[in-house]
DNA sequence: GGACACCGTTCGCATACACGAACGAACGAG
DNA sequence: CTCGTTCGTTCGTGTATGCGAACGGTGTCC
């Protein structure tokens, strides 16, 4: 659409998704922009701070995202909500839950409270994991159809994480239709060795739009615990549900 | 230096910092530049879903920010220290805990842990309050010297937030002469009413970087409580500094 | 119902940006 | 010490972008 602004936008993707910080030259190879357009646009993002030329001459993200990331939060109180809901969760069960959304077929997490425990189970926020691994992910991808899932990652194929992890898309399907009719999504050592993981999909006004889950060590675990987690995990999911529709409050292209 | 990035810098942080979405032409106004000129720029940006246009029209910001601020934290894991390090703090003394940065001679809240309190003291995580109202603020005022804080609330001003706030710049420096020699800072309802503060620096080879603050509501607070909030909050922003020290791990240009 | 005010889009022209090649500087290898 | 490589910057030219005016569409006030 407009040029400019699309370089700038996959500047700043390419530098703040990138693990180890980049070059002008290796930035200019990675998205195809000559060195010579590149330098004056990295320059102005850095003298307002969304980038930094750190001492290597390598670009990492700078101040200005992390700033503007925070705003985010200030302009979607609900957001606060759904934190002070989690917090109350880990009172219950005392293990680490988590909130995310669903992208490009990838679990997004938005949002944590650990646990009490010396060992804790630790996925950082932001972090995106395969969304058929977790079980956030499979109650996420209970608002689509098994065609839209069956087509979704014919191409993509199914990457083993643990030796638990599900990699035949039929599998997944006939596996998420079955979670479906419970309510809730789990998940045995799928995506991380030694945890198990329970999920529940927050809806809006019946459209799943996010989802919580709880991360539990499979050896503080027992079967009579399952009825009480679910039951907490599934309430909470609820109780998000009902206040991101009442709050209604834009939530710009997320929910 | 570089008028097109420049100018997507301007949008994103107009529509970012503003608490009611803008239209098309309200942004023209706010940063002078005509509409035709604008109009393919926000909507390139909206198309990355850097912003989002609402059923009213109206710009908002888009998940593509949030998901940028969260592969923020992702870079930087002493994030998640920090983060623990607040809830141990929280377990400790259950009123709510912040650690923020100073921006432009504001505190810059980046995170924060509620209490389990039912009444809640809350600072939303990326809102920005001016320092000199504050315990967290005169913590980080700690690293400037008088003739500094002179100079620069010489043309601001001091504004009232409260009854107690402080507005004259020779007393707040000497307050913050003072609390500088006792090792941590303190506010009573200087930036909201029934609340007082107390604040300490968190620092990095001896240099201020941060600072953390517990939030107290005034019925709560006991002058015998204050040894050890004040002995813990410390000993706190000692660990994160350690730590902050020990990783050592470029911080962009936040540390 | 008509006139006005405001919105966002379209269009042609002048300008400022994008591009590739050439440049000086810094580093490492032989 | 010299050559070769890679870095970031500089420079002139062609072109894509920025700009203002005019346009159609929508809501509002009298």
């Amino acid at each position: 659409m407009h040029q400019p602004t699309e370089r700038v936008i996959q500047i700043i993707d390419a530098v703040a998704r990138g693990g180890v910080p980049k070059t002008l030259s290796e930035l200019s190879r990675e998205i195809g922009v000559p060195k010579s357009t590149l330098s004056p646009i990295l320059h102005t993002l850095c003298s307002h701070k969304y980038l930094y030329n750190n001492a290597e001459g390598r670009y990492e993200v700078g101040s200005a995202i992390f700033s503007l990331s925070s705003a985010f939060w200030g302009n979607f109180p609900v957001l606060d909500y759904v934190h002070s809901e989690l917090e109350n969760l880990v009172d219950k069960l005392n293990e680490a839950c988590y909130f995310g959304v669903l992208e490009d077929g990838y679990v997004r997490y938005l949002d944590k409270v650990n646990s009490t425990h010396s060992l804790r189970v630790l996925v950082p926020t932001g972090r995106r994991l395969p969304a058929y691994a977790t079980a956030m992910g499979k109650a996420l991808l209970f608002g689509m159809t098994d065609e839209e899932i069956r087509a979704f990652y014919a191409n993509r194929g199914l990457n083993s994480l643990t030796d638990n992890t599900v990699t035949d898309v039929e599998k997944l399907i006939s596996d998420v239709m079955k979670m479906k009719k419970t309510g809730y999504a789990w998940e045995i050592e799928e995506s991380t060795k030694h945890i198990r993981c329970f999920g529940a999909p927050v809806t809006k006004n019946n459209k799943i739009v996010a989802a919580i889950s709880v991360a539990i060590p499979i050896f503080r675990f027992d079967e009579s615990m399952k009825e009480y987690i679910v039951g907490s995990l599934v309430s909470t999911a609820q109780n998000i549900g009902r206040m991101i529709e009442k709050s209604d409050s834009h939530f710009g292209d997320i929910f």
